[in-house]
Formats: C-alpha cells, structure tokens, sequence
RNA sequence: GCGCCCGUAGCUCAGUGGAUAGAGCGCUGCCCUCCGGAGGCAGAAGUCGCAGGUUCGAAUCCUGCCGGGCGCGCCA
C-alpha cells in the first residue's frame, strides 16, 4: 500500500496552500490530537488503499494511537472520524471504520474541484518546494571515472542516477552543487602514458596498460606524438579525453559545476596541508616507514598508508585531502556516488571524514550496483583494459538519450540492472518511456484541439465552483496528481529517482483511462464540465513534463 | 573466512509495519464510423529464497541458514 505521508524535511510551505494532500493530513493531526487529548508524537500517514471501496484515503491512525490507551482502537477510530468531518466539513462526503481500525476517508467532488484549482494556480512548480525547513546546501560527486578512456555503461548509470539526484533536490528546494573527481595522478595516469607512447611509435601497450582500439586513436590526433615521453602524453591524452567525456556527458544532458583535479591537490600542496591537519588531531602515526591514518579506531576494519614507505602519497590520500576540501567549502551535506567495487572504501572515507572533524552523517556515500546489458538473452561484457565495452556514446546512438536515461534509472541504485536493448530501442507501446511520452504528446493533440477560445475559458473558470458530478477516472486522476509533491519529496529524502519512472508511468495510465472515459474537448455533450477537463489535462501535462524533465528525459508536444 | 548489495509472476523489477502483494515485457482473448490505435479492455500466471522470532498485523523489522553479485592492496 502507497504510503502518502510526507517526510519529515518536507513539510508544507508557509507560504500558502500548494499542496492539498498536506492539508488534509494537518486536519488528520489535528484531529488526532484533539480526540487523543494531548499532542500527539507518532507519525500519522494518509495511504492510498488498493481497493477503491476503503475509500479516498485512509489511515491507520486509530491503530497506532490506541496503544496506551483504554480505548479500542475502532471506537477511536469513530472519534477521529468524527473530529476530521468537523475539520473538513463539506470536503467530506463520509467516513467509515473498517478492520481492526482503519479510518476510511470519502471526499467529496468538492474536495476535488478545490485541489485541482490549487494545482492549476501553481502550475509548473506544482511539486517544487523553495523554503522551509529542512533545506540543505549539498555537494554532490558523481561519475568521477577516470579520464583514461571514453564513458562506459556502467558511468553512464552513475551519471543518469547522479544527475537526476540533483535535479530532484534541487527541485525539493536544496542548492546543489554537482562536481567531477578527475583522478589525474598515480599509477594508472603513467599505465595510460605509456600505452599511448606505445601505440604512437606503433607498438603494443604493456601488459598491464591500455589496449582499446580508442588508445591508437588518441595518440594519433597528439601532434609529435611518437616523439614526445609518456608523461607528457599522459597529459596531452587526459586533456582530449577529458573534453571527450565532458561532450558526451553534456549529450547525455548530465552538467557539471565543476571538475576537480586530483593532480591540483597534489601541485597545491593541499595534501601536505591535509597530513599536518590530521597530524596536530593525531590521527596520524608513522610506522613500517609509511605514515598511516588512524581508521582502524573510526569505524574501519584497519588503519590506512597515506605516504608509503617509497614517499610516495597514495589514491587515499588525496581523496582525503579533497574532502578537506569539500569540508571547508561548508556544505551542509557532502554525497559521493562510488561504485560497487569501491564499497569496501566506504568505512575508511567516513573514518577520515570524522578525523577532519566532519559531522556524524554530513558525509553520504552511496554506492551504485552494477549495468548488465542485455541483448536478446546474450549479454554484453564491459572491460576497460581489454577495449571491450559499450561506451555511452554507443549507448545513445543506439537507443537514444531518452530511452538510456529512462533505462538506467528505472531501477533502484542499490541494485544491479539488466538494460535490454531490444526493448529500449523499441518507439511503440512496449516500451515505458515512449508510453508516457505518447501521453505527454498526446494531451498536447488535445489542448491543440481545444483551441485557444477553450483554453483561456478553463484557464480562467472558478474550477472549485461547484459544477456536474465528477466521473470516477476524473478523481482518480486528482488524486494520483496529488501524490507528486510527495514523490518528489520522497525521491529526494531516499535519493531514489526510480520513483519517479514509476510515478510517470502510472500518471500517464490514469490519463488513459480518463482519456478512455470522459470527453474533454466537447465534454458538455455527456454532462461533463469541460473547463474542468481541460485544466485537468494541462495539470497532468505539466506534471508529466516535470517528472520526466526530473529524470533528464525530453517531454515532445508531438511524436 | 569477513564485509556490502540482492533474492517478489515465465523475464526485468516496483513495493523500507496494514486490509485480497503490483507494474512493464512475454502469453491468451477481445476493442478502431470514437478529442492521436505510437492506444485501450479482459484473462491466465506468486510457497514474496528457507526456518524461526517481534507485532493486533511482516515481502517490509530481528536472528540463523541457502543461493547469486561485488569487494576485502603501501592499486586507483
């Protein structure tokens, strides 16, 4: 069962009624309280029940309120019913108590109507929220793959996932900022200097370098290039694969703020700075003739090398010092992206996170699972090393942005996904994305239809006026409209933008059935309130739109 | 061996304490004088990996097993 409360941090603007399902459950609050006769603690939901004969909405309230108390929980749950219909007045057509003490809510055309005129009013923003409490200024790392060749599939989730994240916290009112790790120094940076110089003067790369035919290419195009050494066109070939990745990523509409250079902590002196910072908290000891940071007593399974013994500073150590770095820029959260295969970095970078004195819980790290592609049962392996693999570009060209970014964010992050191919190239009915775009397109047909003469009567009626009875697939539609400021919210508090494929999805079903059922241009014909579809229509566009611009996906006014 | 993630319909997966567990694909059967048929409707299909526990109530929380993926460097 849908769950329609909201998270804590999202609570109703004070800056006017944006959200009608926020209200309804403040009256259940309300109402709660004064039945139980002091404040109550726990959190009270309003869920959406499977079968349409529990009513509208329904609560558990009486359930949860009744522990600690003589009452039984269905004489509260009379009470509580009671109380909300003094609250809600003519927005309530009845209530009943059923089961071991549900309280099922049926709200009246009037309820309706009066949402829907709230949801026109706001329009676009229909969802977003811009104050209150809660918001955070937020530093988001995502993709950070290393700059030794083209984006992969598997980056391409993290840059799907990473950018829709940020959308969607930037949607529920956070600043976000969106930053790249270039990791531009160490031993893989010298491996891919090599295997160009290699390539440049004709020969085969090092066993343990880089083979992919991309290798050659990129040689060719440094100019001098067999004559030059492998640090220098280590430097060259970053550069151009850089720009590479950057141009495929901003196709793929994924936008950076900034990419920050590992090889700049090191020139700057930052981690040098970062080692005395740790050293003065004594975090820091040295031992084996390599200096070590104290994990082990933060949560690790052990201590870390920062320096080892050859001098040299480690991966580890600047990525501490680049934490520093996000410390002081004073973010109220920082939030890393990694990989599956980094998940066993995870206690080492919150150890070191605590020994910069960051604060418990300022530092997310989530770790993305893995992309099989599939293609007819067959599936595609991925390699870096061996040059086999399915980079992002090859990815587009075949199924298109759209399709991609729909894919790989249908699924939670915490979970590996298989993208089919063959269904994401599909442009029919089999495939989701072109589903809910055919249905964005489609209200687009109808309000073209309509006319301007129609448009701007609906745009201007008193929707909330009272008018003719309401058609089942009308309230259904109100009330899935309904539910999106609470999936935004939702989306952002568990970072999960796969909710939102799911919430557009069934969005567009129920215009379906609404378009199956009712009449919108000549409603009059079969009773029904015209102005009243059509500002319907424009509300389930516009909410179609925004949900599928959250997820980076193109809203055609025509298909 | 230890750690993280996963196990839900034939397939891919939603569903982080509520009532008879859902969607897409696939399968079966219907519906085009009708605002976009690039669509819609109906149906078949499930021991929610297994076993205990907590709870008025568990796919959901706890414990133990089984199965799969990924990790466990003075690599990045």
């Amino acid at each position: 069962m849908a769950s329609l409360d909201t998270p804590e941090s999202a609570a109703p603007t004070p800056n006017g009624p944006i959200d009608p399902l926020a209200e309804l459950r403040l009256a259940l609050a309300d109402a709660a309280t004064e039945v139980r006769g002091t404040p109550i603690t726990v959190e009270l939901r309003l869920d959406r029940p499977k079968r349409s004969e529990f009513g509208d909405f329904s609560s558990n309230a009486p359930l949860l309120l009744s522990s600690g108390l003589d009452e039984q929980p269905r004489a509260l749950a009379e009470r509580l019913g009671a109380a909300l219909g003094r609250r809600l007045g003519p927005d309530l057509d009845r209530y009943e108590v059923a089961g071991p003490g549900f309280v099922n809510l049926f709200l009246s055309d009037r309820f309706w109507r009066s949402a829907l005129s709230t949801i026109a009013t706001v329009g676009g923003d229909f969802g977003s929220r811009v104050a209150g409490a809660g918001v955070e200024r937020l530093l988001v790392e995502f993709v950070s793959a290393n700059p030794t060749g083209p984006i992969t599939v598997a980056a391409a989730r993290h840059a799907a996932y990473g950018d829709s994240l940020c959308r969607i916290l930037a949607f529920a009112g956070h600043a976000v900022e969106r930053e790249y790790y270039v990791n531009d120094a160490g031993g893989q940076i010298r491996r891919f200097g090599e295997s160009l110089a290699a390539r440049a003067r004709g020969e085969e790369p090092p066993e343990d370098g880089y083979h992919g035919a991309y290798v050659t290419a990129l040689a060719a195009r440094i100019a001098g290039a067999p004559e030059l050494g492998p640090d220098e066109l280590a430097d060259q070939g970053i550069e151009l694969m850089l720009e590479a990745v950057s141009a495929t990523l901003e196709r793929f509409r994924v936008h950076f703020d900034r990419f920050f250079s590992e090889r700049s902590l090191h020139a700057d002196g930052a981690i040098e700075r970062a080692l005395e910072l740790l050293s003065e908290s004594d975090h820091v000891y040295a031992s084996e003739g390599a200096t070590w940071l104290r994990t082990g007593d933060l949560g690790d399974d052990k201590d870390r090398v920062l320096r080892r013994s050859t001098g040299e500073l480690t991966y580890f150590a600047a990525d501490v010092a680049y934490h520093a770095d996000k410390l002081r820029r004073g973010p109220d959260r920082v939030i890393d992206v990694l990989g599956a295969d980094h998940h066993g970095y995870v206690a080492r970078m919150q150890a070191a996170w605590q020994a910069l004195g960051g604060a418990p819980g300022g530092l997310e790290l989530l770790i993305m699972q893995l992309v099989n592609l599939t293609e007819a049962g067959r599936r595609v392996a991925m390699s870096k090393r061996e040059g086999e693999f399915v980079t992002l570009d090859e990815l587009i060209d075949d199924i298109g942005v759209d399709a991609a970014r729909w894919f790989l964010l249908q699924r939670s992050h915490d979970t590996t996904l298989d993208l089919d191919l063959a269904l994401a190239r599909e442009q029919t009915q089999e495939n989701p994305v072109y589903y809910v775009q055919y249905a964005h397109a489609r209200i687009a047909a109808i309000l073209r239809r309509a006319g301007e003469e129609r448009r701007t009567a609906a745009a201007s009626a008193d929707l909330a006026a009272a008018g003719a009875p309401l058609h089942p697939s009308e309230r259904a539609l109100v009330r899935r409209l309904l539910e999106f400021p609470y999936e935004v919210a939702t989306s952002a508090t568990r970072r999960a933008p796969h909710r939102l494929t799911t919430y557009a999805l069934e969005l567009a079903q129920g215009f379906s059935a609404f378009y199956r059922d009712c009449r919108v241009v000549g409603a009059k014909e079969e009773g029904g309130d015209e102005a009243f579809r059509i500002a319907l229509s424009r509300s389930v566009q516009a909410t179609l739109a925004r949900s599928l611009d959250l997820l980076g996906v193109e809203a055609p006014e025509a298909m």
